[in-house]
DNA sequence: GTCTATAATGAGATAGAC
DNA sequence: GTCTATCTCATTATAGAC
């Protein structure tokens, strides 16, 4: 039980700790920014063992990539589908999309960042779900969406809008502060705590005006 | 007149070229996955001029950042502070930044990661503004925009909102769509020709959106 | 599985001719 | 100012002992 990295009687393993350590250096540094000695020395094993385990940075950086993608767009997947209006997949899909990017505050900027030079490596989102693929599960959300609209529509609770238009909008109004939090704090002169404060305020206000912008 | 990069009439010549492939390149790729040697080709130049030029790929690369943040951050403030009424100004800004944004496309995302790795790189925007900061010219554009926001407020067209939720919530609806293009992309199943329609699209119809969630 | 030692090479940077 | 040739070194990757 002696070893480099302190493992206790909860150690994940090597390849784990690897995977982990990756998934820090990667979305903070980029794949091409990071090092593979940086990762080995957070996961606590020499620079030949990631090798070992995942046979070149570039297939480290594949791995790490998909699985955060994956994690950005699916993670609120079943609660949206849970929800039975539309005032009430807003208000969860706020709250529970900021508790994520509070977790992963760099995943969505290093996505994106990834994304303009990869933009393949999107459609492999969904490697265990055969005959499933980006575009489809974005269709069943719009669809979902969009029947959560009309119903809301026809009982004159919000005017008409696509679907797409909707997501979007809600979409950015969450995630944006987290991608550009460095110029969010160097335009408004706050600090750490501060851009906290803002984003508790965001999720308590975003909701609200949301709805607001949908009223008939 | 017979060269590498063959020069016009208008040949703005090599350092010039040098700093417009260095944008190009590094919007592109990032600092750390953007190549010395791509930048002289894309310039027509011997790599060994990029160094003549401009030091070391680290300096070039500072100077590509500070101009690209600056031109994201400044482009629209003399608009900003042209505008009397909030409903207008709204309307010129997501105009004018969704045109900003189909010039230079990458430019948000390379600025967002590039910021994860030097924040302080964007305390030196205004270099040639002696005594200005970037958090005092966030200032500036708060305290107009609460102006015209409490001047509709008091003429009852619109309900008060904090300065800062409204332009965090204007600017991430215009940005975050081209920031994440390559994910709408993805999950909407569209092509270029697609994305460009979805931007008109909004373009036209963010104005009202963002109007109707302030109707008191 | 994990380490040490080493290979292989890509890329930034400089010297010096022109 | 611009090029060719060269240097240096950081970094990925592998071979082989344990």
């Amino acid at each position: 039980m002696s070893g480099q990295h302190s493992p206790d009687s909860a150690d994940p393993g090597a390849e784990q700790r690897i995977l982990d350590a990756a998934r820090r250096v990667f979305t903070r540094h980029g794949t091409s920014g990071a090092r593979v000695q940086q990762i080995a020395d957070e996961a606590g094993v020499n620079h030949a063992l990631v090798h070992y385990y995942f046979r070149s940075k570039e297939r480290l950086a594949e791995r790490v990539f998909a699985e955060t993608a994956n994690q950005l767009v699916n993670a609120l997947l079943p609660s949206i589908a849970a929800e039975t209006t539309i005032e009430r997949l807003i208000e969860r899909f706020v709250a529970g999309y900021v508790d994520l990017l509070k977790e992963s505050p760099f995943a969505p900027t290093y996505v994106m960042a990834e994304a303009v030079q990869h933009p393949e490596r999107l459609a492999g989102l969904m490697e265990r779900a055969v005959g499933s693929d980006p575009s489809s599960r974005g269709r069943l959300v719009i669809e979902r969406v969009g029947a959560l609209i009309d119903e809301a529509v026809a009982a004159g609770r919000i005017r008409p809008i696509e679907p797409r238009m909707l997501i979007v909008n809600v979409v950015s109004m969450v995630v944006f502060p987290f991608a550009g939090r460095q110029v969010l704090m160097a335009l408004f002169g706050i600090d750490d705590a501060g851009f906290d404060r803002f984003i508790e305020a965001r999720r308590r206000e975003l909701p609200g005006f949301i709805l607001d912008s949908l009223r008939p």
